[in-house]
DNA sequence: TACTGATTCTAACGAACGTTCGAATCATTG
DNA sequence: CAATGATTCGAACGTTCGTTAGAATCAGTA
């Protein structure tokens, strides 16, 4: 009869008891949500129709309704996996190191290393930003205000450490633009691997946020 | 009979000597763009229609294709009048500078200046960079590339000053990464005055580019 | 085998899309 | 005033949009 896709789905999670933890359904939807990633990526949001993503995924028009309510919320789901998948593996890499700068360049080296390896779904969630409404773009915006906050809150650790006074705000939105410019830019045929970016930018940034004093050339 | 708005547009110009160089028509057509820059900046340009910018420019749906002779060509006339009045701006601020140093801050500066200024415009342009297909895509890519030589001849010159050696490419992109990400969290409210934001991100830029040596702390 | 629920399909719905036609209005000049 | 071209409009064109109803098919169980 209608759609699981509301809310909570239960019925088609069998009762294995380990060795499956993915059922047919939701291999599927990843599979969807994988094609749905690219489609959004090369055509953007508005300008990628329900019929795009039909004849992309191999799947009928009616059938993708199965597995989502509306276009809208199959956006949500995609960046909301994008966004805390990158934020959960960033929480992993984080323990057990305790120096600030090294800290700090663990998170522009995740950030860029799941940007250039999920280049489409970055795209769609740095690029397709405002398009979500009321309940699905709160919760996005929800995941990504806790990521703005560790990064925040890396680099206040590190101008303790060092003594430093600069506005964290606009250092931070400084790096996350370095970052998440890239996919303007990037070609991976021309441009380094990604721990070689990272390793650039780290570069320029903590150099900018640490050298003191005046830069001024002096006359 | 019909629009004028094809390739080059001669009668309507009156043939006045000096006073008064614009005509009624370009200052329609200026009102128009002005409107619709508005409204591409809220919605998206595949997000808002014709008809959204009927209704914010008071100007009848069949009345606006007097102007222009497509949605697509709307958006490069903004885009075309956007990026060239930036370059042609940066162009007369950096005529009798000289260092190399300051020279990069003009270019900082004037980008962040004009951003703030027409914010809207710029998020246009920023936003929707892939959206012009052939000929349109063409012609601003063509100044993007002009703007971006321009930078990357800046950086240049400053490398060869001070004998430095990093990857202009990826320095010059992650600051335009910076500056460009700005239409993204810049509140006038909470954020300072445009020279101040320049300022900042001019200093994060070039002690990043120009602070020699080794970062890490030692051990 | 027959049965049942999960999955996928064809065919359509009404609404909104970008664009165009031809008539109406306006401003200007003879 | 009449005449002319510039400007604006209402009404519609054909197409595509997101979404849905309901039937067909599939997979698994009894």
């Amino acid at each position: 009869m209608g759609s699981p896709s509301t809310a909570t789905r239960v019925s088609a999670r069998r009762h294995r008891i380990a060795p499956e933890p993915e059922t047919r359904y939701d291999r599927r939807l990843a599979e969807i949500l994988a094609h749905a990633t690219e489609v959004f990526c090369k055509k953007g949001y508005e300008g990628a129709s329900m019929r795009d993503l039909s004849r992309e995924s191999g799947m009928s028009l009616a059938g993708l309704y199965y597995y989502f309510e509306s276009k809208e919320r199959l956006l949500y789901l995609i960046q909301r996996h994008t966004f805390s998948t990158i934020v959960e593996r960033l929480k992993a890499r984080l323990q057990g190191v305790d120096d600030a700068e090294d800290r700090i360049r663990i998170f522009i080296l995740n950030h860029l290393e799941y940007f250039l390896a999920n280049q489409s779904a970055m795209k769609v969630l740095s690029h397709e930003d405002e398009v979500l409404k009321n309940g699905f773009g709160a919760e996005v915006a929800a995941i990504k205000r806790e990521y703005y906050r560790i990064c925040v809150g890396l680099l206040d650790d590190l101008k303790r450490e060092r003594g430093l006074q600069s506005s964290t705000r606009i250092a931070v939105l400084s790096l996350f633009g370095m970052m998440n410019w890239i996919y303007t830019w990037h070609k991976p045929r021309v441009d380094a691997d990604p721990e070689s970016i990272a390793g650039q930018m780290a570069d320029l940034f903590l150099r900018g946020v640490m050298a003191g004093g005046k830069i001024r050339k002096e006359r």
